[in-house]
DNA sequence: GCCGTTTTCGGCCCGACTGTTTTCAGTCG
């Protein structure tokens, strides 16, 4: 059982609970579990089958760790199977809808026999819910808006559409007459890899102008609320904005408030709780001689806190606040550490670019080497290359290299690694080589146990430098294959091959929690971008966001070392 | 249910908004 399943087994107990009307420290004891098992970077699975302490784990104690060995272990949870009897079925369906918490929710199931928001509507339109104990006309009209709302609102989106709609904004408002800060918030500053909406906050001398013409501007579709310092809109790719605008001198507590994670704010409050120190958005008091501090920047906040500065990316209460306070977070990789790229097409396969522009666009961003790695011919739809036309690329780009000082094109190859672990492409051409990215592009529900030894057999192969986005997801789109990631991480030490960061905003594959588990196990990762167009070599951003997130230091990427070293990392 | 450089028991993040209420419950972020 996967770390995901067991902690939606926990959520959704922490939900039975809650309507349950149990203890709310016992509900959120469950959420925080659920929240941390989520996001370990380590199967509970393999962790028990080295006997390693499930205590060990923050927010995990006796009782958790008892119920995720037997669901480890039995695939079922006795305590959750009877917690679920008790209730009607789809009940915990009613909280996903915004304006129904654990007391309405049982409310509207046992006086009217509703489960779903499609009935509730019907039932607010017979005028049966204001009737309700604590509900009444308003409430009810309420809870329609926001079930229209709901639908409206697509789902969390990929963080490559939200982050260019949020910059365009973002230009848009810093350029208004006096404004001073301007910034986004929230899990897209984060860079997690999807977001739900967009929070930006600002300063400025005359806020109330800056709100006004933010919900003027043309993306905005619908306006759900206005006021003086706050304005939630709905933009036309159906996400949700919220704009606050706030004080100059308290800017820095409530972008840090408000930039989250919550689980990290949570455990940052409770620490300094106990230390007499009460942290709001609004600044720090000191408790015992009630004064509030405010804060200009982040910067300062954490640093009344004695702790150094946190890059957003690893705030998730996973450790980072005690490294903080040791002062021993370690710099985390960046845009300018990046001398090159390992993944990207020409128009000798499915790409738009002649391999000249590639290499003048790649040169432009200040790299030293840029891979052309075009399809393999197994890749039929692609243009994948024969071998013949393999060997009239590896001529043209010797002859190009001739006419470049400082920048190397590398001659390479995405190779299709067939469903049985075989590379369409013989050894003697792969030799001819410089770079060799093993990918797989069909067969993709194989069993857990055919897929990966599939991809361990395109890492034994002595030609395949780097494997390409093993899971294979597509954010929102395709499941990631059923993938043993921790053999095909040892596998990758053991053989000395690189696993990609798939810098593609849909794939982002290795993805955060994958990412700090090779890391910390040794494996040497590289960014690719995949880019079929010149200006795609801009998405390398997504990589280095996402890398970041998986707490990687230059030392750990690939792209970060020097021609000379990267052709001695792949033994050429 | 978890946790401890004040605690193995007694705490558990903080504030805002809304609507139904006469002082607060419920929900949200």
């Amino acid at each position: 059982m996967k770390n995901s399943e067991i902690a939606r087994v926990f959520h959704d107990m922490a939900d039975l609970l809650e309507l349950k009307g149990e203890n709310i420290f016992k509900i959120r004891a469950y959420r925080r579990a659920a929240q941390v098992i989520e996001h370990l970077p380590k199967e509970m699975a393999i962790m028990l089958e080295q006997g390693e302490d499930f205590q060990k784990i923050p927010g995990v104690g006796d009782a958790i760790a008892k119920k995720s060995t037997e669901l480890i272990k039995t695939g079922k949870l006795e305590a959750y199977e009877s917690l679920k009897a008790e209730f009607p079925e789809g009940i915990t369906r009613l909280l996903e809808i915004p304006g129904i918490g654990p007391k309405t929710a049982p409310l509207l199931s046992s006086e009217l026999k509703i489960t779903s928001a499609a009935q509730l509507e019907e039932a607010i339109q017979e005028g049966k819910v204001a009737d309700l104990f604590r509900m009444g006309d308003k409430t009810a009209q309420n809870l329609l808006h926001k079930i229209e709302a709901m639908r409206r609102k697509d789902q969390r989106i990929p963080i490559g559409q939200a982050l260019p709609i949020v910059e365009d904004i973002l230009s848009s408002l810093s350029s208004l007459p006096g404004v001073k800060n301007m910034t986004s918030a929230g899990s897209l500053r984060r860079f997690r890899e999807t977001v739900g909406d967009i929070d930006i906050m600002g300063t400025a001398d005359n806020p109330e102008n800056v709100i006004n013409e933010f919900v003027a501007f043309p993306v905005v579709k619908e306006i759900i609320a206005k006021g003086p310092t706050k304005a939630s809109v709905i933009l036309a790719p159906g996400l949700q904005a919220d704009l606050r605008m706030v004080e100059h001198d308290s800017f820095g507590s409530l972008l840090q408030y408000f930039t989250g994670s919550k689980q990290h704010n949570i455990a940052l409050r409770t620490k300094y709780q106990k230390k007499g120190l009460k942290l709001s958005e609004y600044g720090i008091t000191d408790v015992a001689h009630d004064r509030l501090e405010k804060f200009a920047t982040e910067e300062a906040f954490y640093k009344r806190l004695g702790m150094q500065y946190l890059p957003p990316e690893i705030r998730e209460d996973q450790g980072e606040i005690e490294l903080s306070e040791e002062h021993a977070i370690p710099r985390l990789i960046d845009l300018r550490d990046i001398k090159g790229d390992f993944h990207a097409h020409s128009d000798w396969s499915d790409g738009n670019n002649t391999i000249e522009e590639m290499a003048l666009a790649a040169k432009n961003e200040g790299y030293k080497y840029m891979a052309i790695t075009d399809h393999s011919k197994g890749l039929g739809i692609a243009h994948g290359l024969t071998e013949e036309r393999l060997k009239e690329q590896v001529r043209e780009i010797r002859g190009l290299n001739q006419k470049f000082k400082g920048f190397r094109i590398l001659s390479g190859m995405e190779v299709d690694i067939r469903a049985d672990g075989s590379i369409d492409m013989p050894d003697h051409m792969l030799a001819e080589l410089d770079c060799v990215v093993g990918a797989v592009h069909s067969s993709f529900n194989q069993s857990e146990e055919r897929v990966t030894r599939r991809i361990l057999k395109a890492i034994e192969n002595p030609h395949v430098d780097i494997i390409a986005h093993p899971p294979s997801r597509l954010i929102g789109e395709r499941e990631p294959t059923a993938v043993d990631m921790e053999a095909v991480f040892k596998a990758a030490v053991k053989y000395k091959k690189a696993l990609e960061i798939n810098a593609m905003p849909s794939r982002l594959d290795l993805k955060d929690i994958h990412i700090q588990r090779a890391r910390e196990l040794g494996v040497m990762l590289a960014i690719g971008t995949d880019s079929h167009i010149a200006a795609q070599l801009k998405l390398m951003r997504f990589g280095i966001g996402i890398a970041r997130r998986g707490w990687c230091e230059p030392k750990h990427i690939l792209n970060c070392l020097s021609l000379e070293k990267v052709l001695a990392f792949f033994k050429r």
